[in-house]
DNA sequence: AAGTATCC
DNA sequence: ACAT
């Protein structure tokens, strides 16, 4: 019997090396906590979250806002990502500059030095939220790698293979643990299973995601 | 199919 | 499996 859930053994910041093109870098966001979460503030009070709509008719149980040149959106008509936010029409926030350094210091850790995205995704999870496995496919070159950061409350991750149909490892990521993918890893299944409650001295009953993306 | 429902 |  082999253990099912990769999950970080530590408190303190490593450097897990999990698959080709895959590191994860545990606690590696903690000692920025107080500025994420003030420039997560700053960007949802000019986008706030929403639940967006897929093409299927469908909500999504995970609240979603951007930042940074380009945001990536769902409705009826399909996934892009775009300039504005369709909710106010205006531009989307800048991204803030804790991000940018967060992301551009993690990318480069695992091994993507140069990163330099241009989206950003803010995901919030409550309680019950999940994110169904997907590829993130729709930048616009695979060169630039994934870089996730993970606040607050513990979720497992699910990173499986090219083909939907590969059995996802499980990965438990926790306040502070960033995820970075790339290189022949880049176009790998990956979700969240559903967010049990808890309760995080940082982020109270949620988990917050940011997703960095080169996307144009 | 970044969604849900149903069956084995 | 299924629909938009």
């Amino acid at each position: 019997m082999t253990p099912d859930l990769f999950s970080g053994l530590s408190d303190q910041p490593t450097v897990e090396a999990f698959d080709e093109g895959v590191v994860v870098l545990r606690r590696q966001a903690v000692k920025h906590q107080q500025a994420l979460m003030r420039d997560i503030e700053k960007v949802t009070r000019q986008a706030p979250f929403r639940h967006m709509k897929t093409p299927g008719g469908h909500q999504m149980s995970a609240a979603m806002t951007c930042c940074g040149p380009l945001g990536w959106v769902t409705d009826e008509t399909g996934y892009r990502y775009q300039p504005q936010d369709p909710l106010s029409g205006l531009l989307w926030p800048a991204m803030p500059e804790s991000f940018l350094s967060l992301a551009r210091t993690a990318a480069q850790e695992a091994g993507f030095p140069g990163f330099d995205p241009d989206a950003c995704l803010i995901n919030r999870y409550q309680p019950g939220a999940k994110m169904g496995l997907h590829q993130d496919k729709d930048e616009k070159d695979f060169a630039w790698p994934i870089v996730s950061v993970s606040l607050g409350l513990p979720i497992v991750f699910q990173f499986g293979g090219l083909k939907r149909s590969d059995r996802p490892a499980r990965i438990l990521l926790e306040h502070g643990d960033v995820v970075v993918w790339g290189g022949p890893a880049r176009l790998r299944y990956h979700g969240v299973l559903t967010l049990k409650a808890g309760e995080h001295p940082v982020t109270g009953s949620a988990r917050y995601n940011l997703t960095f993306r080169k996307a144009g």
